[in-house]
DNA sequence: TTTCCTTACGCCTATCGTAAGCATA
DNA sequence: TATGCTTACGATAGGCGTAAGGAAA
């Protein structure tokens, strides 16, 4: 079988049309040179290089074949070099799954570091509720969740990302509107509030309705909604007000206030990595060795 | 260095997935296959594959390089074969020059041969006379001239490829044109005859000049051409009759009838090959190879 | 006579095959 | 216990380097 030594050989041959200067180069002895240059050719079936004791010069067919090894070389260069990117975890493509409250959040800190640390690492971004991460993780059809703490199944390893206490959006006019001291939790005691979905937001609902019921308040669930923009526009409307993630902020929406809870409040909207254990997906590695532990709430 | 059996080995491991039948299909053992591909991922510097005692699967890096290793070897066996039609003469290009005369016989069984036996040779064709031609075969410019005899420079190679004998071309109600014997060449004497030039014509002003200083006939020059077709012309305008080589009688122009001249007259018109001695174009020797001796005037 | 490609030959590295090792289902 | 990848080891083939050979200017 032909070689990549022997193809590395002869252009260096065709190129310098003189096997001394070439051997120099390869860093090896004319001889072994001229017997890798023989056994390629016997390997083509036609010389290529004519060779006279005074000059060196290329056939037909070996100029046809230069072009073909400096080809070939490379790329097995170029694929050499691609492969140990993957492998090390700086080129690829990770699957990203994120819950659409991270996207305030946790997300653009993963992001960040992505495109920081890894910038040949292609993302794919795709929104999905807690639960339909897990089974697309199980399935391997992302490689990292960014999700709600739920069950934690053993396939699937599991770390903290981000955690942030909860603010009241309020509807300017509203009773609780003016002030500026922070809201305990029983100020919203019989209070109109939009509330979240026990099955799509079954995270944040459990949250709040444990964290209510262990203080005894009963707020008046005015409506039930997964989506945190949906609820802020029935607070901008007046329906009443919202517990909603600090980082939820961001969202400016004219009318309504953001008040934040009194620091006693037990509440924390809490976001988690979640990878199949057994993924060994470089990128995803590397990423997991970048991301530093969560540091809690030293943002908005 | 990466090597070409490396990257088949990590092919047929890559699509069994199993060591012991990608062996087989290697003709090879199991140990030294998983010491090859031990070596590759080395050199790689990464993982190709994820192999437990139990299965075998790909990594995320061994997805990528499989692709790429599979058309370096497929690159490479393309190459390897062009180069072998390369120097089996049966690939490549072939520089033609010819004269106008030879384009009705001698560069059509060259033509007819080089398709027929040498489909994938390119063949690039220009009209030259003689004398051009010995100039393009010297500066390289074209591979094989189809050429009248003319001086034999030591650097040029010759053989002769065609010889056919002349015919005369007569105008319709001319004296010579009524009768079915052969012409000889005394009949032409004081005739009116358009003739060579001795400068673009030489070699068939030359040939026809001494024969009939040989034979003491004179005849009449009305016009010296170089262009066979443009004395046809002149013949059929009632200028006078011409010599013309028997191929020419492939144009037929309205008004003119062809003459055999007698078997006795000496009067052959050759054709031959030439090209540089030291060319070493395969295509170009395969063709030579190829090329029959001349079979005389047994074609019209 | 010099240049420079090739042949000859000994040494050594590297690959192969056989055999034993070892992990997993 | 059986399957199947890996490690160990001896034999061999192939490559490299040194030295001698040979053709051309």
């Amino acid at each position: 079988m032909v070689t990549l030594a022997q193809l590395a050989c002869f252009i260096a041959v065709a190129e310098e049309l003189h096997f001394g200067r070439a051997a120099e180069r390869l860093r090896m002895t004319q001889p072994p040179l001229s017997r890798q240059i023989q056994l390629l050719e016997r390997h083509l079936g036609a010389p290529l290089l004519d060779r006279s004791s005074r000059s060196v010069r290329l056939t037909p067919a070996g100029r046809a074949f230069l072009d073909d090894a400096r080809r070939i070389l490379r790329d097995t260069e170029r694929a050499t070099l691609a492969v140990r990117q993957i492998g090390a975890g700086t080129s690829g493509t990770l699957r990203i799954g994120f819950t659409a409250g991270s996207a305030h959040s946790g997300l653009q800190d993963v992001l960040q570091l992505a495109r920081a640390e890894l910038p040949s690492v292609a993302v794919d971004l795709r929104e999905l509720v807690t639960q339909k991460q897990h089974e697309a993780l199980s399935e391997g059809a992302i490689d990292l969740g960014i999700a709600r703490p739920a069950s934690r199944p053993p396939h699937l390893s599991f770390r903290a990302l981000y955690e942030e206490p909860f603010v009241a959006a309020v509807p300017v006019g509203h009773p609780l509107s003016s002030g500026d001291e922070p809201l305990p939790l029983t100020a919203l005691h019989q209070i109109n509030a939009v509330m979240y979905s026990p099955i799509d937001s079954r995270y944040f609902h459990d949250l709040l309705t444990r964290a209510f019921s262990d203080l005894g308040v009963i707020p008046q669930a005015v409506q039930h909604l997964s989506q945190i923009h949906s609820m802020l526009a029935l607070v901008q409307a007046g329906w009443g007000l919202a517990l909603v993630p600090r980082s939820a902020t961001r969202m400016r929406f004219e009318g309504v206030r953001y008040r934040p809870l009194r620091a006693d409040v037990p509440l924390k909207a809490s976001l988690e990595l979640v990878w199949r254990s057994a993924n060994d997906s470089p990128a995803l590695l590397r990423l997991l060795e970048l991301l530093p532990a969560p540091d809690d709430d030293a943002r908005p």
